[in-house]
DNA sequence: GCCAACGTTGGC
DNA sequence: GCCAACGTTGGC
């Protein structure tokens, strides 16, 4: 089983918008990062786990953890004229990106800060904390999984 | 294939 | 709101 991390800004889409789903479930759409896309097209299976951060908001971190429920498939929302993640460069007979669902598993006891995980020595190889990332979705060893749940 | 211009991300 | 860092685009 293997581990990730998945950023989103709070107010487009919160740990608490996951949590309040009927199924508590949600397409992680608009995804336009080939690195990101890759990992979530070819590599996130069932089961694998993710810790929801909060970025650009007032205290980006760590706010809890998430479960792959499917695995890759198309990111509709690129066929949408009228969404604001279309491309017209995908189409439905060569899709460019790429998805997969993810189900609410907990919150943490408190939010990680991104300041306290920066100070950790044990994650200085986690590509969030290196200046200028900007993947949104990423890989977590077990660990860096397991050291920020000690932080917790 | 290079690289300048541009747009986006995201911390602060 | 600012701006550094980075990815993408497109002219040549």
């Amino acid at each position: 089983m293997a581990y990730w991390l998945m950023k989103s800004e709070p107010e487009e889409f919160s740990l608490d918008d996951l949590k309040s789903r009927p199924d508590k479930t949600e397409p992680w759409d608009g995804v336009r990062n080939y690195q990101a896309r890759n990992m979530m097209r070819d590599e996130m299976k069932i089961g694998d786990l993710a810790f929801f951060y909060h970025s650009n908001c007032e205290t980006p971190g760590i706010a809890g953890i998430v479960k792959v429920v499917r695995e890759g498939y198309p990111d509709h929302t690129a066929f949408d004229p009228d969404d604001d993640h279309y491309d017209p460069k995908s189409i439905p007979d060569s899709p460019r990106w790429y998805l997969v669902d993810v189900e609410f598993v907990r919150k943490l006891k408190r939010v990680i800060p991104l300041v306290e995980l920066k100070a950790e020595k044990e994650l200085k190889d986690m590509a969030l904390v290196r200046r200028g990332n900007r993947l949104s979705v990423m890989p977590v060893t077990k660990k860096q999984w397991d050291h920020i749940l000690k932080m917790e």
